[in-house]
DNA sequence: CGCGACCAGATCGTATACGATTTCAGATAC
DNA sequence: GTATCTGAAATCGTATACGATCTGGTCGCG
């Protein structure tokens, strides 16, 4: 029957709803609750949440539970920031292995994104954004590599629907930047150069954020925005998958 | 009592385990032996082996069971390729913040790594130079980066004990390289070039450990040596966190 | 002798049940 | 009016139970 187990039904359940916001960061996750929308026991769920910990899409609690992950401001720069070095590389790395057949299509997509910028629409520019870079990096060789921009990307997917409905100037921009990099492969540039284009380009964009956000909002004393819910940056002690690795650094 | 709850207790048991060589590359997982080992009911072990899963230590198929994930040769190639990239842009973002104090210790630990060349121990050394390079890494401001990089190294050490038991020659050099980045970290070079050089020390030990594995083994056929660098992107079909995040991917 | 049906044991997937822990409202003392 | 205590409700953590699925081997048939 079912051709997917009850925890991914879960799973899917969860993230889709993490991801087109109507869970929004800091939700809360009860499993029991969750369980009974989908007419399954809360074991399958809590498995699909664990996994979604290990993601780093929700945080969890022993014995108290689990909330879609917030974000704190430097949050959105570290994963940007991330995003650069992880997207760059592999950019770079499938350069090699780009026919012309890609890098037309390239340009076609990067066309569109310049075609919207009259009549903007955040969303939309964001998808196709989407769609020209992983043109460029879909053929990397290197699997971990690839999964890492994947997960960058879905990452700020929760983060902000687009970056570029909070910078005005910066769509055209990118639009331009694009172009260059898709010049640059083109020419069989230096696969470092290449690398180091694409991760610019990204940083670009979350210098231009910044930027704008600290023109707009600079009455307020720098803590304003961190309030959320949670003040204490607590040791991550026992629970993600990003705190396990620790245990085995002792040396 | 239990500080730590059964999941994680069981998390523990297998994951230091598949550290230590106990569980080699293709053990069987067996939710319910795991269980009686452990003496808590199955519930908490599978929870358990999803973690592992979402971290890659090990495979799982739906009504088939867990195995430790199995390395093909290109996984090595990868998983050093990817730690090179994380590791190298983790130093160079640490560079800024290291104190003398940082550069002397790190400076004391390459000491006894080459104090130990005469003399050698691969898992010593490989020990030491964990020590080196998390001297320099540990400060990197940005947490995503440094996950990243703790998990490239927990693969390795799963992947093989030490890189330096194949590669005669390649311990000196290391130690070498290591001089040359303290220093380059102390003049207050360019962030980039700290990253760069950083890498590059790094993809050089596994260049080092290709070259010498495509010589002791080459009377295969001319195909061994290009192996490890192949394009071909094999579809990551549905297992693992990896796939999960190819769903959203459509477009 | 080879091949496919079939059966039994092993193992997984999930539901249900219940004790443990946390949270929070309301009462009480100061 | 504020702080602290208390108990019930909510929620989590895990054990147990049982049906579903897979695996491996045996038997019968061609």
């Amino acid at each position: 029957m079912s051709a997917q187990s009850k925890s991914q039904q879960a799973y899917r359940f969860v993230r889709e709803r993490i991801d087109d916001g109507r869970y929004v960061p800091g939700y809360r996750l009860v499993l029991g609750q969750i369980a009974r929308e989908l007419d399954v026991s809360v074991v399958p769920v809590r498995e699909a949440i664990r996994r979604l910990e290990a993601e780093g899409l929700v945080t969890y609690e022993r014995n108290v539970g689990a909330q879609v992950a917030l974000v704190k401001e430097t949050e959105y720069l570290h994963t940007m920031q991330t995003l650069a070095l992880v997207e760059g590389y592999a950019t770079g790395l499938s350069a090699g292995s780009l026919t012309p057949g890609h890098l037309e299509r390239a340009r076609e997509v990067n066309e569109r994104m310049r075609r919207t910028l009259d009549d903007f629409d955040p969303h939309r520019f964001t998808e196709l954004n989407l769609e020209f870079h992983s043109i460029l990096f879909e053929t990397c060789p290197n699997p971990h590599v690839l999964d890492l921009v994947h997960r960058g990307w879905n990452r700020m997917r929760v983060l902000r629907d687009s970056s570029f409905s909070f910078v005005p100037g910066r769509a055209r921009e990118s639009v331009e930047e694009h172009a260059r990099i898709v010049e640059l492969i083109e020419q069989g540039a230096d696969e470092l150069e290449i690398e180091l284009a694409a991760r610019r380009h990204r940083t670009a964009t979350l210098d231009a954020v910044l930027a704008y956000q600290a023109q707009h909002k600079p009455p307020t004393d720098a803590a304003s925005a961190s309030a959320p819910i949670r003040p204490v940056p607590e040791p991550g002690d026992d629970a993600a998958a990003s705190a396990s690795n620790q245990e085995a650094q002792t040396a």
